[in-house]
DNA sequence: CCGCTATAGTTGCAGATGAAACTAAATCTC
DNA sequence: GAGATTTAGTTTCATCTGCAACTATAGCGG
């Protein structure tokens, strides 16, 4: 019986940011640490390689868009990929404040063995899920992220 | 033409690992401002608070086990609520190793503001989705987690 | 042209984090 | 029942993080 004083249990279990962030993290986890044991990658490192081996030539800014980490991050993700020689990097001839980025010899070696890696590993986890649910799971998503967005700027009017 | 040594690029938006962390850091960031404008909390702060909540009086272990967070961050979360009075902490009878948590006067009052708010959040969040998504959601989480445990500890034999 | 504002990227600082070392209490072993 | 082992929880330390301030360059308005 519930007083009126009693405060009916939350149950965290029930509550999506929490089953989200405590699925997400492991995930990460597991995921980071073989990168971190092959290749001594952060997983922001791992971000920046993984688009510049997309889409070199490009600029840092052009990384925070497609990786969805903010500047100051990959600054420095991508500073010790070059200093490990894993990155190059040259000012754009039209505008001397941006530096285009590309990978170097060592980065196209990493970049190599790192793409199968991503794809043995998103492999292993669908492989959990039926074709329907990975895609209902990744549309789901696309939806939260809308509806987060929205909450945060609230509709005009 | 994919020559033999083009690597084929790598698509992020398409690998779940990333999708999860970046939806996820969303949802996490808007839910957590409005805890910490509310009422100074952070997202652990926050949880141990709704376990303490839920299930008092327990241990700081059954807190890590409930939440998933690791026992540093659980105690330095406790410590601060015990701090700012939302927790009381008292030795077990039986062991002397154990504190139990307990909510004070001030957590209760805390408590009972934010499930509410919980619940609408998780209400928000479950809008932008059928039922049917929401509980595949939850589902395809679980399946995941399964599945990463299993990556870990690879299964005897 | 000259100053004003905007953008690319880096750095300083203060707080958060997690691995590992540590303290205290319980439990096991002979 | 004394020492070895385990468990609960805290502290230390080195690192990571993000905000805000900063430098350098670009572009705009008059």
């Amino acid at each position: 019986m519930t007083s009126p004083e009693t405060i009916p249990a939350f149950d965290l279990e029930d509550f999506l940011p929490y089953r989200l962030s405590v699925v997400t993290n492991r995930v990460s986890q597991a995921f980071a640490s073989r990168y971190e044991a092959a290749w001594g990658l952060t997983i922001p490192e791992w971000r920046v390689l993984a688009v510049v081996g997309a889409f070199a030539p490009l600029s840092a800014a052009a990384v925070c868009e497609r990786t969805a980490m903010d500047k100051v991050k990959v600054s420095r993700a991508v500073a010790r990929l070059v200093r490990r020689g894993l990155l190059t990097r040259r000012r754009d001839a039209g505008d001397h404040r941006v530096r285009l980025l590309a990978l170097g010899d060592e980065g196209r070696r990493v970049y190599a063995g790192i793409v199968p890696l991503a794809r043995a590993i998103d492999a292993a986890l669908t492989g959990a899920l039926t074709q329907r649910e990975r895609s209902g799971l990744l549309q789901a998503l696309d939806k939260l992220d809308a509806c987060v967005a929205e909450l945060n700027d609230p509709p005009v009017g």
